[in-house]
DNA sequence: TTTATATGTGTAACCGGTTCCACATTGAGG
DNA sequence: CCTCAATGTGGAACCGGTTACACATATAAA
């Protein structure tokens, strides 16, 4: 590989010259610029982005550290905020935390070694030393923690939302899944549905779902099926749940969803293709990528911001496993 | 931060003594180590990974290069390589190509500059001089080139055994839907599936789909249907599209299996749970990525390999879409 | 006692960029 | 003609590690 030093002595010039040329600083003569450019393109020089870190401290790399990129909800995020940092010629050092405090210490050192600009992360305990004592930008993404720069859909809206229309459409004995306890926003979902169920005084039921991976989903769907036979109306801790309660109900000859209403959350790309397509409250997961990517930019440029938490809207988006109301509702 | 030269300040040594208690080499006194040790502890210093990595010319990380995370196909992949990767403590850059050769020159040019050691891409193309000037070792992952480190799934067996199966099961108006023009392990399937009808003088139909996509899967669905309303027999180009077809199949009042049979390819996670499960030709996709992560590692340390190229079996995974046959077959 | 070897430590060069500063040179304005 | 600002360029320090090398001391062997 071409050095800087390569260049200069193949240009006849010193490397604070080239640098110059580089960066666009500074002044330059023309004619000296185009015998540089020369030299870069007959060399293939690229600049080595090592060395200019270690000087300027930076990088231009940004540390994105997820829960399971396994969990369909998370490639729609990450993609956001991809598509965006591609867009500001950054780059992204990725990690899968699976909830797990150590592993995600030791990535988040990992990025600072590696002089990240900034970071983005979804993780259950914002309020850690972890990243309070973290002196480069993070944005939590997916979670919150007060007054620090997130993006997050509002949950607890998203479980409400669930429950009303879930009574609306005439479900009486309503199972509620519960996502797993130390992942924040299952709980938001699961308390937002809660509340408003016994606001109304609806009777129902729980079945706690200690993850959101494919494998045990059917598990507790055949669980809640076996404790609860009588329900007509299961909102689940989220789509994938919610698929795997779709399947067994099927599969044990009810009718979806004139016996049982099903609601999911999430709305991953696969839902709307089921049979029947799934009823889901939709989180705007790739606009949410971008979101966080953008506040982050915004936090490295060092912006003065106004709201540094963006709350994202979640959607009832209304499909075939709820059935139909005539009044208007909301 | 703490530097090097803190530390070394604060133990009262020289700074190539701290090194070499940080990296275990050459001699150091025990008493002078736990000096080191104790004021590393206590400045909370950890090594900045960006001026070893200057000095030393590489790094610790490593590029993956995927056409698009948010095929489901692809996280499983990429888990399996970050798993593999993060027990070698190694970390990973990782960028979406979408398939456009622009984006992955880009990718991998600033791989390159943030010195990583090493790359697994999932390229249409690695004959180009991208990858063969590269001097660091490169994995090449659900795709091949001859003689190139790579690992990838027989596509053209999983073709053939798609047609095999569904002939064995009764299907004589088959339709094959041919995945991107330019993307290899599709055309591949599709070949595969293809050199068997004609050989069985079965007479079969072809769809073409231009993407992987969710959205545009759709559209496939119904041109089939349109087009060959008499289909009773569909090899999809993977799961998405197969998941498609049997949603416009359902919608169309067929019966799947009895009407139409459905193959898909791939195995994503989410096949399992569809109403019917869909019966697939299946990829071992996360132990994929693990194996090109090993075998990329390999290539790091330098090891003599013997076989470099890594061809993982494809397996008929039988589920609903698919009618039983009595007598076995092969 | 002498010599060779193992052990222990520090100085400084080096990795490949960026930038401060010093030092021209040129041209405009007085 | 003189002064000053704008333009143009190079030398060298610097970022924070690693390591070659020099040097000292201790220990074992002769």
């Amino acid at each position: 590989m071409a050095t800087i030093r390569d260049v200069a002595k193949h240009a006849g010039v010193s490397v604070a010259t080239v640098s110059r040329v580089l960066n666009e600083t500074g002044y330059v003569h023309e004619d000296t610029r185009r015998k540089v450019e020369t030299a870069i393109s007959e060399l293939h020089y690229t600049p080595n982005e090592v060395a200019r870190s270690l000087y300027k401290r930076k990088s231009r790399l940004i540390g994105l550290l997820l829960p399971d990129i396994t969990n369909p909800f998370f490639p729609e995020l990450a993609r956001g905020v991809e598509d965006e940092m591609q867009e500001n010629d950054l780059r992204i050092i990725f990690g899968n935390s699976d909830e797990n405090i150590k592993k995600e210490k030791e990535y988040i050192q990992t990025f600072v070694q590696n002089n990240v600009v900034g970071v983005i992360a979804s993780t259950n305990h914002p309020d850690t030393d972890t990243y309070r004592k973290l002196n480069i930008p993070v944005v939590f993404l997916d979670r919150t923690a007060d007054n620090r720069p997130s993006v997050y859909a509002d949950g607890r809206e998203g479980g409400r939302i669930a429950a009303h229309e879930m009574i609306a459409r005439g479900s009486r004995q309503i199972t509620v899944m519960q996502g797993p306890k130390h992942i924040r926003p299952a709980q938001d979902r699961y308390q937002g549905a809660v509340d408003v169920l016994s606001d109304q005084g609806i009777t129902y039921n729980i079945i706690v779902t200690s993850s959101f991976s494919f494998t045990e989903a059917g598990t507790w769907a055949k669980e809640l099926f076996e404790q609860h036979p009588d329900t007509d109306g299961v909102i689940a801790s989220n789509d994938i749940v919610a698929t795997a309660v779709l399947h067994e109900a099927l599969r044990l000859g009810k009718k979806v969803p004139e016996d049982v209403q099903i609601i999911g959350f999430d709305d991953i790309p696969l839902s709307s293709l089921l049979t029947p397509s799934l009823t889901t409250i939709r989180q705007p997961a790739y606009d949410m990528g971008r979101a966080a990517a953008g506040l982050l930019i915004q936090l490295i440029d060092n912006k003065n911001i106004e709201h540094n938490t963006i709350q994202m809207p979640v959607t009832f988006t209304e499909r075939e496993t709820t059935r139909k109301v005539e009044q208007q509702h909301g």
